[in-house]
DNA sequence: TATAAAGCTGTCATATATGGCATTAAGTAA
DNA sequence: TTACTTAATGCCATATATGACAGCTTTATA
């Protein structure tokens, strides 16, 4: 898989997650522990960056998903 | 849970699938698409640093895990 | 001894993820 | 119309992951 295809999967993946739990962009940065800007969930979810595993993992916990659940593409 | 005990814990799974794969540090370097230094593999595996997506993905291939798989912490 | 393989750690330069802020655009409701 | 929300995107500064290389220790084998 490309990197850019997989940037693309994931965030969709973030997306469609947020969604289900009724979450705007603004809410899950605001559930994740510590700080993080909505830029960077914008930036993520439309597959423009390559996210840390910490970032990948803060997010999980913010959507009440384990890790591999969150990254099951 | 916390953030030197992720990248703890990934490196330790990481390490775990590599050598059930009878594979050195540098065979996995060299197995992965593209470039990727020997010197990271050993910084990820120790959990001095916060890997990237696309490296973690890398790393599955190589290992011939999914990524899910390989974050089966 | 010695020689090599494997892994760890330090340093430096570069690329890029992120923080932070502003702007833009689309949708929604008054 | 206006006002608000949501999301996308551009810009800049900073933090840090990585590439590249050197040196070191440990272990194994001759």
């Amino acid at each position: 898989m490309e990197k850019s295809e997989l940037f693309k999967a994931v965030g969709k993946r973030i997306k469609e997650l947020r969604e289900a739990k009724g979450l705007t962009q603004v809410d899950l940065a605001g559930k994740m522990e510590g700080e993080f800007d909505t830029t960077n969930v914008s930036r993520i979810e439309s597959g423009r960056t390559n996210p840390t595993l910490y970032n990948l993992y803060r997010i999980s916990a913010a959507l009440e998903v384990s890790l591999p659940e969150l990254l099951s593409i």
